[in-house]
RNA sequence: CGGGGUGUAGCGUAGCCCGGUUAGCGCGCCUGCUUUGGGAGCAGGAGGUCGCAAGUUCGAAUCUUGCCACCCCGACCA
């Protein structure tokens, strides 16, 4: 019988774990909060890192390694960076295990306690500002442009696949200027190349813009970010880039001889994007038939499925459907057949769509006569009959079209749901009826936006970088407004 | 950490109130035959320390106590 997926509709959340497990993408562990991810599930991951590593290097980043393993002092440097992380920090104390006195198991050896607790990083810049102390002592050392891929540990209170897992992948950059200027720039460079990541490899549109207060990076002066809206009409933060002055250079005493002779301190950029990013993929294409996946970070993008009665019939089959294989691959599409036949095609047809596989190619006797093939799209569920002969042009060019047209349509969708609101009651309502952005005035305090948080539980996902701002009157408290800022609940 | 809930085969569950043969069912799995253009049908088969421990009892999945794990709701967050 079918597994049936949950839909939208009847249980958003439901749907998400559902897309998450029936398409092999990943599955909770025996360790509270940690998930296993699936060959299918880092396949894409992958795809994710191997775009944006080009990316990183291509702006003149190359990558190295930090340890896992910060020692507990670090942190305590940078004060706001202490603040923020101390609640969710896991801890090693002891380095050695010796079997339990009563015979059963292992328990901790109290005689092998570290001197120096070790904290797992929640993120690395204390260990890595530790390390570029010795690494800069001139200008002519500067710039560094260092990313480093690697895993993280925040010990949270609940967890969901990819969205928030107690250990997680991620990408951090840190990098090292002799100017504000130069930091500056690289921080909104880095934005840029992540916007331009969501934007034509997730077909994901994204707004840009930097953070309030509240929600700035522990130890940060300017965190920029990218948002995305969710088809719940949730928002997601899918990137952040951080100007983090010369905090850190201070903290862990990094200064470099300028050119003038002087001893100045270095300036600083964090940012970095993680497997968050997957939940996002998910949640911003699917539909209630599974997952969609954009073509370009599809670890297939086409796949063929045989169909037969007889053994001869299938030899004959897979004999075209590898000649078909081999024409897409030429056009360098990533093709998997399917020749297994220990499944049926109506249960691979389910299959691929749920894994989301952009194009479908049924290749059947009467096709061989043909010299057809049956294709079908994954993102409009459309079916065609095309000619062998030119598959290699018309698939490339429809995974094009398929690329463009996600975006397309998520465009569309979160058009629709930006909505712009100049009363209080105006707000609330549209949060409860429909979600979505709300652009709104907002008087500039912390206050003002804790008390819409507490209220509503929207918060303020991005201050835009828009030029022409236009002031007006804050949504809550009726004060003075520089311009309008986005608002939404958020993952 | 506070409130609520659930632990029975790989997964989902019935049985528990009211203790009593061999713990039942669906999916999945294995074998065989027929099938194969949208999750096939029939027949046969394998698979269980009923979360763990103690207690009550002639007898415990079922009653009692303790422990453990997981899920949902709140405080935290990329």
């Amino acid at each position: 019988m079918a597994k049936k997926f949950s839909t939208r509709e009847e249980n958003y959340s439901k749907w998400y774990n559902d897309i998450v497990q029936l398409a092999g993408l990943a599955e909770s562990s025996a360790v509270r909060g940690c998930m296993v991810i699936k060959p299918y599930g880092y396949a894409i991951w992958e795809k994710m890192q191997a775009a944006l590593d080009k990316m990183f290097k291509d702006t003149g980043h190359s990558n190295a390694y930090f340890p896992l393993f910060i020692p507990k002092s670090f942190f305590s440097r940078e004060a706001d960076h202490v603040e923020g992380f101390a609640k969710e920090c896991a801890v090693v104390t002891h380095y050695r295990l010796k079997n339990d006195p009563s015979g059963k198991g292992v328990v901790v050896d109290d005689t092998a306690k570290l001197e120096e607790e070790l904290i797992i990083r929640p993120t690395s810049e204390t260990i890595i500002w530790d390390t570029y102390r010795q690494w800069v002592q001139s200008y002519r050392d500067l710039p560094i442009l260092v990313n480093q891929w690697a895993n993280v540990v925040r010990w949270e209170m609940r967890t969901r696949m990819f969205l928030r897992t107690t250990e997680f992948l991620w990408q951090e950059g840190h990098t090292a200027h002799a100017t504000k200027e130069e930091a500056l720039e690289e921080t909104y460079r880095m934005l840029d190349v992540y916007t331009d990541f969501a934007e034509k490899f997730m077909a994901i549109p994204v707004l840009q813009g930097s953070k309030s207060e509240n929600e700035r990076f522990a130890g940060a002066l300017e965190t920029l970010c990218i948002e995305a809206l969710m088809q719940d009409g949730k928002a997601l933060q899918a990137g952040t880039s951080h100007f983090l002055g010369q905090n850190f250079a201070k903290a862990f005493d990094v200064k470099f001889a300028s050119k003038e002779g002087t001893l100045e301190y270095v300036w600083a950029t964090s940012w970095g994007v993680s497997t968050r990013l997957v939940g996002a993929l998910i949640m911003a294409h699917s539909d209630d038939h599974g997952l969609v996946l954009p073509p370009r970070l599809a670890p297939i993008q086409a796949v063929i499925v045989p169909i037969y009665k007889t053994r001869e019939e299938y030899d004959t089959v897979c004999e075209k459907a590898r000649e078909l294989k081999n024409i897409l691959e030429q056009k360098g599409i990533l093709v998997k057949l399917d020749d297994r036949d220990t499944y049926k095609p109506g249960w691979k047809f389910n299959e691929y769509e749920f894994k989301g596989v952009p194009v479908r190619l049924a290749i059947g006797p009467r096709d061989v006569e043909k010299g057809t093939v049956e294709l079908a799209r994954r993102d409009t569920l459309k079916k065609q009959v095309i000619s062998v002969e030119d598959a290699g042009q018309t698939v490339a060019s429809l995974l094009d079209e398929i690329q463009k047209g996600l975006y397309q349509r998520a465009l569309t969708f979160r058009e629709e749901n930006t909505r712009k609101a100049d009363t209080w009651e105006a707000f609330k309502k549209i949060l409860d009826e429909k979600g979505g952005f709300i652009m709104a005035h907002w008087d500039g305090t912390p206050e003002t936006e804790e008390k819409i948080k507490e209220e509503t539980k929207a918060t303020i996902r991005c201050i835009p970088m828009d030029k022409n701002k236009q002031a007006g009157r804050c949504v809550y408290s009726g004060k003075p407004s520089e311009g309008r800022v986005v608002f939404a609940r958020a993952y």
